[in-house]
DNA sequence: ACCTGAACACCGTTCAAGT
DNA sequence: ACCTGAACACCGTTCAAGT
């Protein structure tokens, strides 16, 4: 008889987790339920909590694990095109797909975003490319938070689409409804919203050029 | 002898606890500390953690206590000034300077954040406005919805501002850098950042008028 | 109605003990 | 080095007991 589930103490002769085991479980979990804890995720992998510890500084080490992975999705390679405002358009939508693609991972990644060396990086690229279409230095930090400050707040609103604009039953207003009506779905709100601001930002920058 | 601090059981020929001290000491504790425990909430105010029960519903009550406050600050009086661009202004501006009085707070409000009635009143005629105007229907919410995740984002922004921008030592980033030293100062860094981008926003609306 | 005090389930973190 | 199991402090929530 096989005893393929027995319990042993002491280190295993294979290592039974890392890092991307952890990443993947810890994804799965945010995107299906809106949040995690730590027990519940060593669960998951069949372990105890404090294995966890070993691979991960805790519960914030989780967490950077999670921004990790959105953050590596972003395309940097957009950068590379020509003209600015096709290589600017598209690292913004691909940053903001990034998060799209794990919404309810987004309100936990809201405090302290852009420490990740990806992200300055390539932050560091549209510094020089703003300098080279002859930005002041000034006004291209302007350009830069307000951007980062768009595709987080854009991001956040992907997390709860649905209640964020919900009008309560005894709320007066009708004109906020009719607008949202003429929405032809919910999905569409945001991503129309998003192409509207990043387009105003590009455009607005476009005429500050010598 | 006195006895003033003389532990009682039961019901206080006074109520000692109402929403409003309630409201008070949560923001003054997540102002100083950036969150906030039942306990500690309650130690403040001289009482059982439990006690708290009978004024608002647990920790998600409180939450909701501090977004009263902060959104209550909103001056939607603006809203009625002319011409549309100095209503609109004044609105976002209004909107902001509530958040970045208590910035602390903002990580805490991300979740869910339109529902109050205040605001939603608000946006119901700035949909008025914008119809008055004559932006068309669908147009009206993309701008909408970018003026609210901008100024979300943004609010952010100043929940963490020293270290949201940090460059660490071993991150290659020099044209970055060269942009951060041009802002005169930090704080200054976000304010610059948000009317950049609310002129923006703005300014393609005005595109969009027939 | 309003406060207390005890109780409960649960979470994050630490650490000695094992291999 | 890596996993376990027990331990600890702490948190949110509930509820019977008191006035």
């Amino acid at each position: 008889m096989a005893r393929t589930d027995q319990r042993r103490v002491g280190r295993p002769p294979k290592a039974v987790l890392d890092r991307a085991r952890i990443g993947d479980a810890a994804l799965a979990l945010v995107d299906e339920s809106g949040d995690f804890t730590l027990p519940e995720l060593a669960r998951r992998l069949g372990v105890q909590t404090s294995s966890l510890y070993h691979h991960v500084s805790g519960r914030a080490g989780v967490v950077e694990l999670l921004r990790e992975r959105i953050t590596l999705e972003i395309d940097t390679g957009q950068l590379d095109k020509r003209p600015w405002d096709v290589a600017l358009t598209g690292l913004f939508r691909s940053y903001r797909a990034a998060y799209a693609h794990h919404p309810r991972v987004v309100p936990l990644l809201t405090t302290t975003p852009v420490r990740a060396p990806e992200v300055l990086v390539a932050y560091d690229k549209v510094a020089a490319l703003l300098a080279e279409m002859g930005v002041p230095a000034r006004r291209a930090m302007a350009f830069l938070t307000a951007c980062e400050s768009f595709t987080i707040g854009s991001a956040l609103d992907l997390a709860a689409p649905e209640v964020m604009w919900e009008i309560p039953e005894d709320v007066e207003a009708p004109h906020l409804a009719a607008a949202l009506t003429a929405q032809d779905s919910t999905g569409r709100r945001a991503d129309d919203a998003f192409e509207y601001g990043l387009a105003a930002l590009l455009a607005t920058l476009s005429t500050h050029l010598e």
